[in-house]
DNA sequence: GCATGTCAAGTTGTG
DNA sequence: CACAACTTGACATGC
């Protein structure tokens, strides 16, 4: 036990940032020498399988040190989350050139790798998520998309199980000139996926179609979370506040007994001039609302700046 | 070495 | 009607 004095003049958290908030870091690093690999398909079918499996073995393990690197990082510096990139192993459900672990020659070093990151995390409580791409949709009404989909969240909710990655947090869709239809179709596909997905699946109101409006009766519907992202809420407004879109999220996250998740961006070029959906390089304390400060949440740090960003961001409010 | 074009995938809105 | 934008970068290629 350390007394108060003492922890307040110690090492890395001496600021007065929200104690109750944790802020995340999201997918890379901007300084830090921890880089991710991937490769494509392309590159990969000019190669016989085996060549093929002896690569991509050698970008997942690499990837696996360079998630347990980045653990090592954000904990040392006091970042409380981190959300993992959707290609951590490349073009693993791909159709020609997709894998599964065991195909991948290096795969029990792998294994033991994956095993450490979750040893990891759980040690020093650092929330793991996922964010798939903006092809992975439960609402289209196309066949083939809907299952392509669904391969893909099933090969983030295994990489998910086997890391000990709490949340995978998608969009609703395209609108296909009917929202509601188009969410019947969102909960008629929910249904197909394991457990292991549905258990960790989440829903984000994103900067174009669907909002905190949209996405409320859904997620209560379905008893999921809906991970609220203030910079599209205020892209993409539905005539609730911030508070109130606050204050119904928090209670979507409540209601299944976790720790709220949240977004946040500061726009590139301002909110007066041109499109302001572009991420900017840091956050501006300005566009951090005042009705989450005394919250106990997550926020993820959306910004070009990375590492940078989410450490200027805690500055910002010291002292 | 460094600049450039390309990379699995969907959808919407702009010009 | 084509194309950029989306969480964006990483990589192979060619100069």
């Amino acid at each position: 036990m350390v007394s108060g004095m003492a922890g307040m003049m110690s090492g890395t958290s001496d600021n007065n940032f929200p104690a109750a908030i944790r802020l995340g870091l999201c997918c890379i690093f901007k300084n830090e020498p921890i880089r991710f690999r991937s490769t494509t398909a392309k590159y990969l079918r000019q190669f016989p399988r085996d060549v093929q499996r002896a690569q991509l073995s050698t970008i997942c393990q690499h990837n696996c040190l360079s998630l347990l690197a980045g653990l090592r990082f954000v904990q040392h510096y006091g970042i409380g989350a981190f959300r993992v990139l959707s290609p951590f192993f490349p073009r693993y459900t791909h159709p020609d050139v997709g894998y599964t672990i065991t195909d991948l020659p290096e795969h029990q070093k792998i294994l033991h790798t994956l095993s450490q990151i979750k040893q990891y995390q759980d040690r020093h409580d650092i929330r793991l998520s996922f964010h798939p791409d903006q092809f992975i949709i439960l609402s289209s009404p196309q066949p083939q998309v809907v299952a392509n989909s669904i391969n893909e969240l099933e090969y983030q909710g295994l990489l998910a199980e086997y890391i000990g990655a709490e949340t995978i947090t998608m969009h609703g869709g395209g609108k296909y000139d009917d929202k509601e239809s188009a969410l019947l179709r969102f909960t008629n596909n929910f249904h197909r996926l394991s457990p292991r997905v549905t258990s960790r699946l989440t829903l984000e109101n994103d900067d174009r179609v669907y909002t905190v409006h949209d996405l409320i009766p859904i997620c209560t519907r379905l008893n999921i979370p809906l991970v609220y992202d203030v910079h599209h809420h205020r892209c993409n407004p539905d005539g609730l506040s911030v508070e109130v879109a606050t204050e119904l999220a928090l209670r979507s996250w409540d209601r299944v007994g976790r720790e709220p998740y949240f977004h946040l961006s500061s726009p590139k070029n301002g909110w007066q001039e041109g499109r302001p959906e572009p991420h900017a390089d840091y956050i501006d304390p300005a566009d951090f609302p005042e009705c989450w400060k005394n919250l106990r949440i997550t926020v993820d740090i959306e910004a070009k700046a990375k590492e940078l960003a989410v450490l200027a961001l805690k500055k910002t409010f010291t002292v």
